[in-house]
DNA sequence: TTTTTTGTACAGTTTAAACTGTACGTAAAA
DNA sequence: TTTTACGTACAGTTTAAACTGTACAAAAAA
C-alpha cells in the first residue's frame, strides 16, 4: 500500500498546476480546488474537498460555485449519493481558453464601447467650441487607446479559432 | 478655457483604460497610474502623479517602480529639473504584449519543468515497486497537465511572432 | 561648508479580502 | 409525519494587502 506516496505526489502536482491556473485570474483556493479535483479524476463531495484542502466546507461551497460559473467544473449526479458531487471539466486547454477568451473579449469590448462613446462626446463638443490644441492631444491618445482595444480583440479572436 | 473639461475627460478615459490594464495583472493603482501617465503624453513628477491620483507620494514611488520593472514606463531626464520624471512607454499593444507574454512563458515553463521532474521521480519509483493501477491514474493526468503547459507555450510563442 | 530638496525605507494604521462557525431552509430518510 | 443530513446565507473574526506619515540618506543649492 503506497497511498501516502500518491497523496504526496498528488499534492505536489496540485501545487504546480495551481500556479498556472492562478495566471488565468483565479484566486489561490479556486486554483488549488480545481487542480485537486482534476487530479482526482472523479466527482468529489464538499466534505472530501474540505478534508483534502484543509479548508471549511463553506469555503468549498463558495469556491466551487465560482468554478462552476466559469464552466471549469460540473455538478454531477450519482444514484444513491445524497451529497453534491463535482468534477473537473476537460480537456484543460479547451476549458481554460474558452473561459479566458470570453473574459477578455467581454472586457475589451465593453471598454472599447465606453471609449467610443467618450469619443463621440468630444466630437460633438468640438463642433461648438473652436478646436483647441490641448484637446487634440487627448483625441489622438484616445484614438490610439481604441486601436489598442481593437488589436486585443483581434488577438483573442485569432486564438479562439485555435 | 476649458481645462476642467479636459481633466474630466482625461479622468473618464483613464478609468476605462485602467480596467483593461488591470486584466494584465496590474493592481488598480498601477493601472490608473500607467493610464494617467499615458494620457498625459509627457513625463511627470511623483508630486504631479500624487496630486492627480490623490494618493501619497510613497504610493507613487512604489507603484512607479513596479511599472518600471515591467518596462511599461521609463525614467526620463530633463535638464534643469531636479525631480524624477517618468513617462509611459508605447505603443500600447507592443509593450503590454512583451510583458505579458514573458510573464506567461516564464511561469508556464517553470511549472512545466517542475512537473517533468515529478514525472521522472515517479518513473524511477515504478521501476522498484510493481506498477499500481492507482498511480497509473496519476501519471496519465500528469501527462495531460504537462501537455497543457506545452500548448500554452505554443500559444504564446505564436502570439509573440505577431 | 551648511541648508534645502527629493526619493524611499520602515512602522503603524486603515481597508479589504479570506475564512469559519452557527443557524436555518430544504430535501431525503425513517 | 418526524427526524436527519446537507448546502449555504450571514455575521463575526482573522489575515493580508494597501496606504500613509515620519525619518533619514543622498544629492543639489546656497
Amino acid at each position: 500500500m503506497n497511498t501516502w506516496k500518491n497523496e504526496e505526489t498528488t499534492h505536489k502536482i496540485m501545487t504546480e498546476l495551481a500556479k498556472t491556473v492562478e495566471l488565468f485570474g483565479l484566486n489561490p483556493v479556486e486554483a488549488r480546488l480545481f487542480s485537486y479535483l482534476y487530479l482526482s479524476g472523479k466527482p468529489l463531495t464538499l466534505d472530501e474537498m474540505s478534508e483534502a484542502l484543509g479548508k471549511s466546507k463553506t469555503s468549498m461551497s463558495t469556491n466551487i460555485r465560482s468554478l462552476s460559473e466559469l464552466n471549469l467544473v460540473t455538478r454531477v449526479w450519482k444514484k444513491g449519493v445524497r451529497k453534491d458531487l463535482y468534477e473537473a471539466n476537460s480537456p484543460l486547454y479547451k476549458i481554460f481558453m474558452d473561459f479566458y477568451i470570453k473574459k477578455w473579449m467581454d472586457a475589451a469590448n465593453s471598454q472599447k464601447k465606453s471609449l467610443e462613446e467618450i469619443q463621440r462626446l468630444i466630437e460633438r463638443q468640438q463642433k461648438k467650441d473652436e478646436p483647441s490644441t490641448d484637446s487634440d492631444n487627448i483625441t489622438d491618445r484616445l484614438k490610439e487607446i481604441i486601436g489598442f482595444h481593437k488589436e486585443l480583440e483581434l488577438l483573442f479572436k485569432k486564438a479562439e479559432g485555435d
